[in-house]
DNA sequence: GATTCTATGTCAGAATACTGACATGAGTCA
DNA sequence: TGACTCATGTCAGTATTCTGACATAGAATC
């Protein structure tokens, strides 16, 4: 999948430059918008991890869901759904494939109420091992033009626009 | 779908605290994770902007393209994809419908090449004035917490991640 | 002018995530 | 205790997007 957003200069593809002076509508102006920018950023980064982690075998979902088993075993299968930002319908059959596939355990009577909770096998470990290590890259080259403090910067300000949009 | 992140202290929801001493590992610690917090903004964005457009009878996507139309009229089906940040099948798909249901013209021939160019009808113009005006009230919300600096810097250092990410 | 490369539109099939719905277990409150 | 509310796990069906593949038009190279 191309990366290139449409900028006032045109996509950084090679199109023929249907010059349009931009800017000019009631509506959103695209350079303004952060939920464009938004979204561009995301989906860069989208693109970047699964370029490392298809060659793996690994949806990113599915890293996501080791590396949060990893830091706190014992989620469920809902607790990993809103961890991963996916309904937990789709994390259920997720966490089918992996158990299956002998990356998680979880037992076959829930301990209490109805939630069984899951954990990270062997194999599992290992797998999110490689798997950490190149998303770590990936982590790292997106902060590469970002100095220690305007890390933070984005950090808090990102962390603001999610509580204003969450409460 | 739920919006709640894994924090340190537990979801927002009602988790009966399966207590983790975090952090202590070599992969990444989420809390420090750019990309986690980038993944959870835009997961909170979408559903926000979701929230709005549905009721419209819209989709996220479905409104980036008409958006897109407006600013730059004349843009092809592979523009639009790059622009929206979906392949061009999938647009291809997304127009063809919008097509259909009268929003989007596009020649029956090729003016120049394979390229079809596409334009909002009259009645696409008055869809977006709709969820334009829905979509404004989002980003607005979005950037409540954040004084004209601090969404400065955080568009700066988003374009520098994306910029890393890119090259 | 012929060849090569790149981008486009499109068809077909697969993967992934979503919505809707249901029964069950736990907590709340009268 | 019983009614009510809420969260969970799961089944079923749908929607959306993706990957792979193909033919074609234009630009670039020689």
């Amino acid at each position: 999948m191309s990366q290139s957003a449409i900028t006032p200069g045109g996509t950084s593809s090679s199109d023929a430059d249907r010059g349009e002076t931009n800017s000019e509508r009631a509506g959103l102006d695209l350079d303004a918008s952060l939920g464009y920018l938004l979204k561009q950023a995301a989906s860069v980064l989208h693109t970047a991890m699964d370029a490392v982690l298809r060659p793996l075998g690994m949806t990113i979902t599915h890293y996501a869901c080791l590396e949060l088993l990893a830091q706190r075993p014992g989620l469920s299968n809902s607790d990993l759904a809103r961890g991963t930002f996916v309904t937990r319908q789709s994390m259920n059959t997720l966490l089918r494939a992996m158990e299956r596939d002998g990356l998680v355990s979880r037992p076959a009577q829930p301990p209490v109420g109805r939630i069984l909770p899951a954990e990270l096998t062997e194999l599992g470990h290992r797998q999110l091992a490689t798997a950490s290590a190149a998303v770590k890259t990936v982590e790292l080259r997106m902060r590469s033009k970002l100095d220690a403090e305007q890390q933070s910067e984005l950090r808090h300000h990102l962390r603001s626009s999610i509580d204003a949009l969450t409460e």
